[in-house]
DNA sequence: CCGCACTATCAGGCAATTTAATACGGTGTG
DNA sequence: CACACCGTATTAAATTGCCTGATAGTGCGG
């Protein structure tokens, strides 16, 4: 068995598709398709059910993906922790990233750092928001790219760049033939949004609040792509990523609608650990994203962070980073 | 990175020596050396210090090694979690073996079984005898080879053959010339055996009490291998099962002589879980291996034990069992 | 220094994996 | 119900990687 197998079924699972794992694995579809297949075969079991949309883990497939997850974690666990008994430092960057972000900017970045420094691989680890900030943690990848960057004790944040949220509802929506609609238009609309643990939920609603606007949350999930979806069904209006609904926007399935008056940006960032410093390759990387050089905002931070510490409670910081 | 790849890396680890490993595998030398060299090329990392024989692991080689038999424990018995949820019965027969009883009597087995079942696997296990233990208990394993079979609350065993152990020496000692000698000439010789909490150990001891001889002990190992390595090097001789010994005694760098009062066997056994029956496949293949019916033994033992149970302390049976 | 046993390396063959192209199937639409 | 669209399965060809068999190199003991 093939651990990249493993990992490729990871994929499937998160994503709920075979098409976008083959995406954030950086293979066809027709691999995917194939390797988990042949993976069933060799277990003599389907783990994935495709007889609807979006796939759905069977049984088997739950169990085997908390068993894989965990194999997979513990197997790069100990990968680097025999790497780092080696001798040299590693030429390999690693990237953490939640998929929406890492899907949108890192193979470009990829591709252009790369091709400059021949001698470096770059790696991106996809994984939820929270599991991100535990791989920066842990000390498993270089730095992470999230949403809402959060510093804390031991984590570091930069600021990089606030992607645009976009109103967006389904081709069959009332709104879908309107350029521009007035906020008070959205008074007591459906909506689909993120669940209510989920920072952009929070931003979204303090957005919709100081609009002055009460909307009726439909439906609530866990992340962008089931929300795309669901508006897609026409079963409401959403405010997401742009980048979340590139490929949407594009085949005309949902339209974005301006709205004055709800002008969100979602906060991105780069996330690293304070203490144990970057390897020059990754400080690189971490330059050519930023556009900017690096070394600069983890130093200033870093003194931000003791000047606040003294202060006592850090979240005026916080904020600060955050905007 | 191929699960199988770390499989190999730990046979290699456990029988220091890359031939043996590959024989343990299946695959040739060479297969084994590429795959550990691309292994750790992979973790820029040398896992293996070539420098000396017996081979021995770096620093990094005995943590990876720890880390990878847990990883590939633990996928095994994922596998097998997964693919009893699945609907039909495995049709493959997984048998734990100790390298030594393993490497002697599977291969033609093997063959001669899937020759006439071509429908049906056998796949082997090797570890230590107290891992095949495990395997046997945890269910990663239809049932397991072992020397000193013992019955216990939840495992059954039934005898199968009993191994010769043979006394050898280096072709230089001075035993080498003669094929017979008195027991008398063993009196306070240096000889190799087993750490003091192997069985083998205790039936050697035991063997060499009820002959009137004291010896003097010069070197302990727990494995067969060592001890068979410390005997080539002339540091003494030793009482080994003969299979241990085969490839020695080819080509004659370890002699054996024959000694009328050292007539030792070791009893080889099969155990199994007495809960959980066994697949139709794995008592043929056992029947195999026995040349008898399997079931029958499998009954009669478990009877054997409840009545046992009655009387209490099962202490007598279970010698009854290794004989 | 030699012989022996073992490991490394190399070229060739074969099987597994990947890609690109295409067929097939599910889902929503008119 | 037919159609369009999106996504998955399938296929053949190309590629990669693994294994074998032969051979060269190395550690170890004499």
């Amino acid at each position: 068995m093939q651990l990249r197998t493993l990992e490729l079924f990871c994929h499937v699972a998160d994503q709920r598709s075979f098409s976008k794992a083959a995406v954030a694995a950086g293979v066809t579809q027709s691999a995917v398709s194939q390797s988990i297949g042949h993976l069933e075969e060799s277990l003599e079991t389907t783990l994935i059910d495709r007889s609807k949309r979006p796939l759905t883990l069977t049984e088997a497939g739950r169990v085997y993906l908390n068993g894989v997850r965990e194999i997979v974690r513990q197997y790069k666990e100990l990968e680097d922790r025999v790497q780092h008994h080696g001798r040299r430092l590693s030429d390999t960057v690693t990237v953490g990233a939640v998929y929406s972000v890492g899907l949108s900017y890192m193979p470009e970045a990829k591709q252009a750092f790369e091709q400059n420094h021949p001698d470096v691989r770059i790696r991106t680890e996809f994984g939820s928001s929270q599991r991100v900030v535990e791989m920066v943690t842990s000390n498993e990848v270089d730095f992470g790219l999230v949403s809402f960057p959060r510093a804390t004790k031991t984590l570091g944040a930069i600021p990089w760049q606030s992607e645009p949220m976009r109103l967006v509802c389904s081709s069959e929506h009332p709104f879908a033939s309107e350029t521009e609609i007035a906020a008070s238009r959205l008074e007591g609309i459906d909506m689909i949004s993120f669940e209510k643990g989920v920072v952009l939920r929070q931003a979204i609603d303090q957005c919709l609040k100081s609009a002055g606007i009460t909307v009726s949350i439909s439906m609530e999930f866990d992340n962008c792509d089931s929300i795309v979806r669901a508006i897609q069904a026409n079963r409401g209006i959403g405010i997401v990523p742009e980048a979340a609904v590139r490929r949407e926007t594009a085949n005309g399935t949902v339209r974005v609608v301006a709205c004055r008056e709800i002008q969100m940006t979602r906060p991105l960032g780069i996330i690293f650990r304070k203490r144990g410093k970057l390897c020059r390759a990754a400080i690189e990387f971490g330059s050519l994203l930023l556009g900017r050089e690096m070394e600069h905002d983890m130093l200033s931070k870093t003194e931000a962070a003791k000047a606040d510490r003294q202060k006592g409670e850090s979240k005026d910081r916080a904020v600060s980073v955050l905007i």
